[in-house]
RNA sequence: UCCCCUGUAGCUCAAUCGGUAGAGCGGCGGACUGUUAAUCCGUAGGUUGUUGGUUCGAGUCCAACCGGGGGAGCCA
């Protein structure tokens, strides 16, 4: 039995015309409609596409009466049958089946958390491993299969080059937030030293290690070294986080360029995004259609209208003006050198263009310490592009390549230059001009899908307090 | 972590002022029909999140805890 072609499974067979030809299928009863007139629709889907097939199931089979009518959501089947022009409405195609075999019933009908009705996205979440059977999840993954491989055509097409960077690492501060320890210690019984304090000497790696919280560190000894390079994996954040954009483990893209700045940063996002969402209204329409009519109306504009047009771009100092200026009556008074509410993001992307925008040049006090400088003292070559309903889905910097600067900022911002000795390496040997940015894969995938929370585009969302599965 | 809301049948929800726990969907049984979220009739299904408190009496009021949602902060 090998693993079934893509002209064998549901959507192939949806594809074909060649009416009286021997099918054969697999996949999972979703409904099934009875006819006491002696015979039964069974439609089937497999995965392979929003639309199952419908199977017609007449009396003759030797199993109808036994199996056939006592089906249901859920079960699993094989069939053989012959291909057929459909004389109903909502499909062009049907099989015949000439046999029905039930490879596994579902045991507790009355009890089976999937049901032929619609869910909630809160219930679903609680049985994670079987709501890819529903339409919704079904679509999610599918559309987030498919920005993942764009994700890479996009990259390759351009030579960059695929880099895997550590899952534990050993920077014990990347200014990225709080951080998972990764220990083989027995935690009752922690070996200490003189001063009472874990010794990590004695722990699996002979020091503190953690979960990555980024790449980016070692994504740019390969930039400064193989030029363009980007990384695509999972990211780790201990922050007690509860809001329907953030979880506590979740897939990053981080691409980094040297002989590159913050304009051919900002550049290559701009196209990256457009890209992801061209793809997909071209590759999945049907999905699309699907989560524009169920989950959100708006989603198709909006990526239309996104993929086809240019990104707004402003300096921090320029947005600060508009938002001053906006007459708009925030909870949080705008003044430069803050950080931007979410409320002032929102109102720029969603009021003022209307499409993503991207701010860069903040000040440099409220960015990390790798940012790079910009002449005015003030602030730093950053970039975030801010979309509207998610809010920021990109962060990324021109790097500071001088040393010096490097190690003054690292200083200022309590770090100690001594534990970064290979990253000021870079600086030290053949230092070029280099930028990348961070995209939050699932937050592109809610943008894309037009579910309201993050913890609905991965299959299995960590979030404080939560890690079922 | 903070603010607000919320937890009742497998699911989605109702239950007036504190007074006998209800419906739709789903399941099961039947009827009917080339059906499409099929339709119609019948039927089973409950420790009202947990613990404690107030009360003659608590799904309802109070407290703590646990879970879920929305918003904020942190960020991608």
């Amino acid at each position: 039995m090998n693993a079934l072609r893509p002209e064998d499974r549901i959507a192939g067979l949806l594809a074909r015309r060649d009416f009286g030809a021997r099918v054969v299928l697999h996949g999972w009863v979703r409904t099934k409609r009875d006819s006491k007139g002696g015979f039964s629709f069974v439609e089937l889907n497999d995965g392979s596409s929003l639309a199952g097939v419908q199977v017609v199931a007449d009396g003759s089979l030797e199993n109808y009466e036994s199996e056939v009518l006592h089906l249901t959501t859920g079960a699993s089947v094989r069939v053989e049958g012959e291909l057929r022009e459909s004389p109903g409405k909502g499909q062009a195609v049907e099989v015949l089946a000439a046999s029905l075999e039930v490879l596994g019933t579902v045991e507790n009908p009355d009890t089976y958390p999937m049901q032929k009705k619609r869910h909630s996205m809160e219930y679903l979440r609680e049985v994670a491993h079987l709501r890819p059977r529903t339409n919704t999840f079904g679509a999610v993954a599918r559309v987030r299969n498919r920005m993942a491989r764009a994700t890479h055509d996009f990259f390759q097409s351009r030579g960059f080059l695929y880099v895997n960077t550590p899952v534990i690492t050993a920077s014990d501060c990347e200014g990225a937030g709080e951080m998972f320890r990764v220990t083989t210690f027995d935690l009752a019984n922690v070996p200490r030293g003189a001063d009472g304090r874990p010794d990590f000497a004695e722990d699996f790696f002979g020091r503190e290690t953690s979960l990555t919280v980024s790449g980016q560190l070692e994504g740019e000894t390969h930039a400064c070294a193989l030029t363009n390079i980007y990384t695509f994996g999972p990211t780790f954040r201990a922050e007690n986080s509860n809001t329907s954009r953030h979880l506590s483990e979740f897939w990053m893209i981080e691409p980094e360029m040297a002989f590159c700045d913050i304009e051919g940063d900002m550049n290559l996002a701009e196209e990256y995004i457009r890209h992801l969402f061209r793809t997909v209204l071209d590759d999945c329409p049907e999905d699309m259609e699907f989560f524009g009519k169920w989950i959100d109306g708006t989603v198709v504009d909006t990526l239309t209208h996104i993929a086809d047009s240019p990104f707004e771009r402003l300096t921090y100092t320029e947005a600060v003006e508009l938002l001053k200026r906006s007459g708009e009556a925030f909870e949080y008074p705008v003044e430069w050198g803050a950080d931007l509410q979410s409320e002032h993001e929102r109102w720029l992307t969603e009021k003022h263009v209307g499409r993503p925008v991207i701010l860069r040049d903040y000040p440099r006090d409220i960015k990390a310490f790798y940012m790079r400088q910009n002449d005015d003292g003030k602030t730093v070559a950053a970039m975030d592009v801010l979309v509207p309903r998610i809010g920021e889905i990109i962060g990324g910097s021109q790097r500071e390549e001088r040393r010096d600067v490097l190690e003054r900022r690292m200083r200022e911002t309590g770090l100690d230059p001594e534990t970064y000795w290979w990253y000021l390496d870079l600086r030290r040997y053949g230092t070029v001009p280099h930028a990348g940015f961070g995209l939050g894969f699932e937050r592109a995938v809610q943008f894309v899908t037009g579910l309201g929370n993050i913890r609905d585009v991965i299959p299995f969302p960590r979030a404080p307090k939560s890690a079922d599965f």
